[in-house]
DNA sequence: TCGACGATGTTCT
DNA sequence: GAACATCGTCGAA
C-alpha cells in the first residue's frame, strides 16, 4: 500500500518541459538548443526521427556500437517525456556466446523476447528487485543490453523514480542515474511490462537518432560486466562505452590503453 | 574511494 | 535448491 502511495506519488512529481541540467563532469550535449525564450514546443520544430527496424536490424556488436550516442526516450503517463544519451552497452550474441541467456539456443518463456525480431525489447527480473533491459539485434538469441544513459532531459523525474528505492535522503549526482543497467530502468520506470514490446512503434519508449555518434576512436571494447561464470567468453570485448564519460558505469583502463593512440 | 556484504524473488535444473 | 547480465549501505583507509 505504501509502496502504490510512493509510485503514484513519483509519476505525479515530473516537471513538464526541458531539464537543462547538466551532467557534472560531463561535456555539454552537442545538440542544438533553441533560444531560451522558446520552447521547441510551440516553434514546430521537430525532434529527431525515431530509429526503426531498419537500425536494430544488425548483428550484434554492430548494434550494439551503434547505439552509442543514441537517445533513449521515455513517455510518461502523464505525457512527460525522459531522455537518456547512450554510453554504455553490452553485446550477447546468441546461442554460441555462453554469457546470455539464450546459451545453447535455450529458448523460455522468459527470455522470448531475445529470439523475437530486431529491435523487440527483453526486459528480466535479477537478483529479484533488478530490472535489465535488453534490445534485439539480428541473430536468433542475439541482443543488446544497455547497460549506461548520460541523463538529458526529465532528471527531476528520474532522481525521483531513483530516490524510491533509496534508504537514506541524500541527493544523487545527475551522473549516478542512470549509470548501471538496473539504475536506468528505475529512473526510466522501465519494468517487465515493457519486455517483448517494439521499441521501432511502442508508444511509451523509442530511440531517437543522437546529435552525433561518439569518435570511433574513443570507443573502448572491454569484458562484460557480472559473467565470469562464462568462461572464454567472459572476457571477449563485447563491452562498449564512451572514453572518458562519466556516467559508464565500470572503467577498465586496460581496455583504454589498448585503444588506438594509447600508449 | 574502495571492498565486503546483504537484500530479494524469479527462473531453471 | 541454486544461480543470478545488480545495487545501496557501511566501515576502513
Amino acid at each position: 500500500m505504501l509502496r502504490k502511495r510512493l509510485r503514484k506519488s513519483a509519476a505525479e512529481a515530473g516537471e513538464p518541459g526541458l531539464d537543462k541540467t547538466p551532467v557534472a563532469g560531463v561535456p555539454a550535449p552537442r545538440r542544438p538548443r533553441p533560444p531560451p525564450e522558446r520552447s521547441i514546443y510551440f516553434t514546430g520544430e521537430s525532434r529527431p526521427a525515431r530509429l526503426g527496424m531498419d537500425f536494430f536490424n544488425q548483428p550484434g556488436i554492430a548494434l550494439a556500437r551503434a547505439l552509442l550516442g543514441q537517445v533513449l526516450v521515455r513517455r510518461l503517463p502523464d505525457g512527460q517525456e525522459l531522455r537518456g544519451r547512450v554510453v554504455e552497452t553490452e553485446a550477447y550474441l546468441g546461442p554460441e556466446d555462453q554469457a546470455a541467456h539464450s546459451r545453447g539456443g535455450k529458448q523460455t518463456p522468459r527470455n522470448k523476447g531475445m529470439f523475437m525480431c530486431p529491435g523487440t525489447l527483453y526486459v528480466y527480473l535479477i537478483y529479484g528487485m533488478h530490472f535489465c533491459f535488453n534490445i534485439s539485434s539480428q541473430g536468433a538469441g542475439a541482443c543488446v543490453l544497455l547497460r549506461a544513459l548520460e541523463p538529458l532531459e526529465g532528471l527531476a523525474a528520474m532522481r525521483d523514480h531513483r530516490q524510491l528505492r533509496r534508504r537514506r535522503g541524500k541527493a544523487l549526482r545527475d551522473r549516478d542515474l542512470c549509470n548501471g543497467p538496473a539504475k536506468l530502468c528505475q529512473a526510466l520506470a522501465i519494468d517487465r511490462t515493457f519486455d517483448r514490446r517494439q521499441l521501432a512503434d511502442d508508444a511509451a519508449l523509442w530511440m531517437e537518432a543522437g546529435a552525433e555518434p561518439p569518435d570511433p576512436g574513443a570507443v573502448v571494447a572491454a569484458a562484460r560486466i557480472g559473467v565470469e561464470a562464462a568462461g572464454d567468453w567472459a572476457l571477449k570485448p563485447l563491452r562498449f562505452y564512451v572514453r572518458g564519460h562519466a556516467c559508464v558505469s565500470v572503467l577498465d583502463r586496460e581496455a583504454e590503453r589498448r585503444l588506438p593512440g594509447e600508449s
